[in-house]
DNA sequence: ACCAGAGCGGAATGATCCGTTCCAGTGTTA
DNA sequence: TAACACTGGAACGGATCATTCCGCTCTGGT
């Protein structure tokens, strides 16, 4: 199906399949609880359009929202082709940041009833991001007293930094990154305070909306 | 003027002038765009309480706003005393995330127009925060390519943790400040990767709303 | 050429939400 | 006991959106 250089009426539909995707990506990231005009109007293309291909505004976040999980579960199996335990989490982190697949996938979570099939891929990111976690302590550069939950908690801070220019941000997102996972490194510091996350003790929003 | 143990009409007036400012701050910090109805709710009062004592909801949000900068220029100017410079700069972050005080000025701003007065205080703890910056540096335990504006980020990554249960918000809160002020220390890791924040440059908020 | 219809733009609709106003009730004070 | 300051909460009016609908355009088959 490609998707580029179709002429006629189903080009531009399948044109627009794209263009309205990353219009959609772009405005809900930027405010979750963005109207969809907006996305229309980011788009450059009428209301009708966004409605022909998704019967809701639910149905389209969700989507959103899977292929964000999608992203992340792709990201980190790639990871675990790294041979180097450390680098594999710290090289996954840093590209699920430039992603901004975390925003894409927690925060979008809970506008939405979740299908079946999300909830498995959530269950699989998780398993793969604690194996991720597994293999950078084998490393001995992860301090003690970090716990898996904390990437989680990590890439939330992350995305708390945002500035108008989309790459500005992820330089600067990176920047606090990389200061996180010097946290996350072990050293002569001291214990880390307050006990440590516990899972799902972040998920108050994934269903409440 | 005593607000405790006042009996009659007026002790009741004095008493919700507190309990109104204190369910405001409880409901805002929550949700900056929460409905007025909510705080009067939590306040366990009637909405013409609240208009009683604010003109409209943006005198609310303004007079919350300018508490938490009061409060924010207190603790810097308490931090200024700690004779250790390092000491003080991490002690006043510690204390200012816990006041959660970066969600009461930096994500209320913009919803509404700022009095002047607001401006010179907003200056002056830009001031005091430079101060205990420069104080920190004194001391060589910062690392070489941090700057001032770091500060504001890494509060901001704290207020993106946020759990149903304050206290231990709080508790999580302290443990990636603690992480993020690792990473503020002077060690032989690498250098912090892209351009360091500019002044102003996540101010994209201030005014627009 | 022509037409059936897929796709489209955007106005119209109807529901919901929320800031603000208004009024009747209640306890206090003089 | 007579004002009256203060209050709770219903009512109002404007704004915002998701969704629907209608008339138009352009295309591809005949």
């Amino acid at each position: 199906m490609p998707e580029t250089a179709l002429p006629g009426r189903g080009g531009q539909a399948a044109r627009n399949n794209l263009v309205i995707l990353d219009a959609a990506r772009h405005v809900f990231l930027a405010d979750p609880k963005a109207p969809i005009s907006q996305v229309a109007e980011r788009a450059g293309v009428g209301i009708s359009a966004l409605y022909r291909r998704y019967a809701s505004k639910e149905l389209l976040l969700c989507r959103l929202c899977h292929d964000g999980l999608r992203t992340y579960i792709a990201e980190a199996e790639a990871a675990d082709e790294e041979p180097d335990g450390w680098t594999a989490l710290t090289g996954f982190l840093g590209r699920v940041v430039d992603a901004d697949v975390h925003s894409l996938t927690v925060h979008l979570a809970g506008t939405f009833t979740p299908t079946e099939e999300m909830g498995a891929d959530a269950r699989r990111a998780n398993e793969l991001s604690a194996g991720l976690f597994a293999r950078a302590r084998g490393t001995g550069r992860l301090r003690e007293d970090a716990v898996t939950e904390d990437l989680g908690m990590i890439l939330e801070c992350c995305s708390a930094i945002r500035v108008d220019d989309p790459d500005r941000t992820a330089e600067l997102r990176r920047r606090y990154l990389a200061m996180l996972i010097k946290g996350l490194e072990a050293g002569n510091g001291p214990a880390l305070p307050g006990p440590p996350p516990r899972p799902g003790e972040m998920n108050g929003r994934w269903r409440p909306s």
